[in-house]
DNA sequence: AGATAAAGGTTTGATCTCAAACCATTGACG
DNA sequence: CGTCAATGGTTTGAGATCAAACCTTTATCT
């Protein structure tokens, strides 16, 4: 009976930084249309050097997930909404079960924490938009993308920088498989009705309230997706 | 209101190897006089090159964490019982209420896991001696090892590689600040409370109570911590 | 003793990554 | 129209990291 512990080490820079970058596209972090920061920058957020990061967005872009133009006024912009299926490789390695049990505990907690959180108008009324973001007369695409938002938005007012990176986690690995479910206007209802509770319970600063309406709706996504993958 | 997430990549494997090997020998995932598996194996195990692992562990050995012999029958063998304070820095760069509000939801996760799953004899009987270790007439650095050994070890039993990760996370995260809890007889005895209780529902399958004395138990290690630390 | 096996120790050349400086393009503003 | 500023594009040399082959030490087996 021994441990597993001692994760590897990523060798990779630059195939890190088109994941990372790649799922923050896919995942909704930067809208369509919207500018990256400029490259200094964002290098300097990701830490690593303006030159790798330079071929990460060369390889986003010959995946045509961004453009970019130069001279003033450029930079490079999103051009992704969702549709299009895009050969980027995603960075989890975990088992899907795997992810859904993680994701159960994690954003749950995500929630109850920022339910605990007081919250300032600002960040109120973020959240709100997130929530309609999700309800307008979108597509199946746009609906994910802002579901993906809405959630990293609960993890960001939990105020842990270590559980919102663990949502992020969860939600990256399970972007893909979340994209596999059907749209049947029953699930969205259902879905909505979830999301509607969650946020009431967060704003109303109802933080088991909160967990518990989480709780059942990871569990709600679980189960369609297990069904769905045998 | 705009994200965080974008986590920056470790840029340096060298340091990031040694952080990754003092963590582990100091929560005691490799216990003391015990070997560590071969240079080639472990750097495997880590991604790492050998030559990187070999600096690390080079690093570790003049720390005085690790001692070396050559030859047949020969390897790094750990040589720390948790008595001396080293200088081998650790991982995380949390804030302490981040890592227990992380540890708060993640450990209980991984206990309500641990309880509903199907336990073998072998799991049941690790479980039951590394909470038996964590009681035995030892001081306070043993005391402090066993103790992460029992965690892990409970998130082990959850099965899920990534709830294992979160909590090694927050235990590596933490490991320095529980060196800190002075060893009053009355906390020893109420954690060890704890821990039976624990123990106890998740060898019955009992999740929701083992969910709970778990929860329990980090809060009151919380507040321990933070009424040390102001 | 001698051979073998299992470990750590060393060398070497290729590749990745970095930091910093500099170049090129383009829109905005005087 | 010309200058400036903000952005991406390029070059270069140093340092980190890797993989693979080879060397050295030492316990054990014959």
């Amino acid at each position: 009976m021994q441990q597993g512990s001692l994760q590897p080490a990523v060798g990779n820079v630059f195939e890190a930084v088109v994941g990372q970058l790649g799922t923050a596209v896919r995942l909704g972090v930067f809208a369509n249309g919207e500018q990256l920061p400029p490259e200094r920058e964002l290098a300097e957020q990701l830490g690593v050097s303006r030159m790798t990061l330079r071929d990460a967005i060369a390889a986003l872009r010959e995946a045509g997930l961004v453009q970019t133009t130069r001279g003033r006024g450029g930079g490079t912009f999103v051009t992704y909404d969702g549709t299009r299926p895009v050969g980027v490789r995603p960075v989890s390695e975990y088992d899907v079960g795997d992810v859904l049990a993680f994701r159960r505990v994690v954003e749950p907690g995500a929630a109850e924490l920022a339910a605990r959180q007081p919250l300032d108008g600002e960040q109120r009324a973020w959240l709100s938009t997130c929530l309609a973001d999700t309800r307008g007369d979108i597509g199946a695409a746009e609906h994910r993308i802002s579901d993906s938002r809405l959630h990293l938005a609960l993890a960001t007012l939990s105020g842990s920088a270590m559980l919102m990176d663990a949502v992020t986690r969860a939600q990256a690995a399970l972007s893909d498989l979340l994209a596999a479910i059907p749209v049947l206007p029953r699930n969205i209802d259902h879905s909505h009705a979830q999301h509607h509770r969650i946020v009431e319970a967060v704003l109303h600063g109802a933080s088991l309230e909160a967990a518990d309406a989480m709780r059942e709706h990871c569990d709600a996504t679980g189960a369609l997706l297990k069904g769905l993958l045998g």
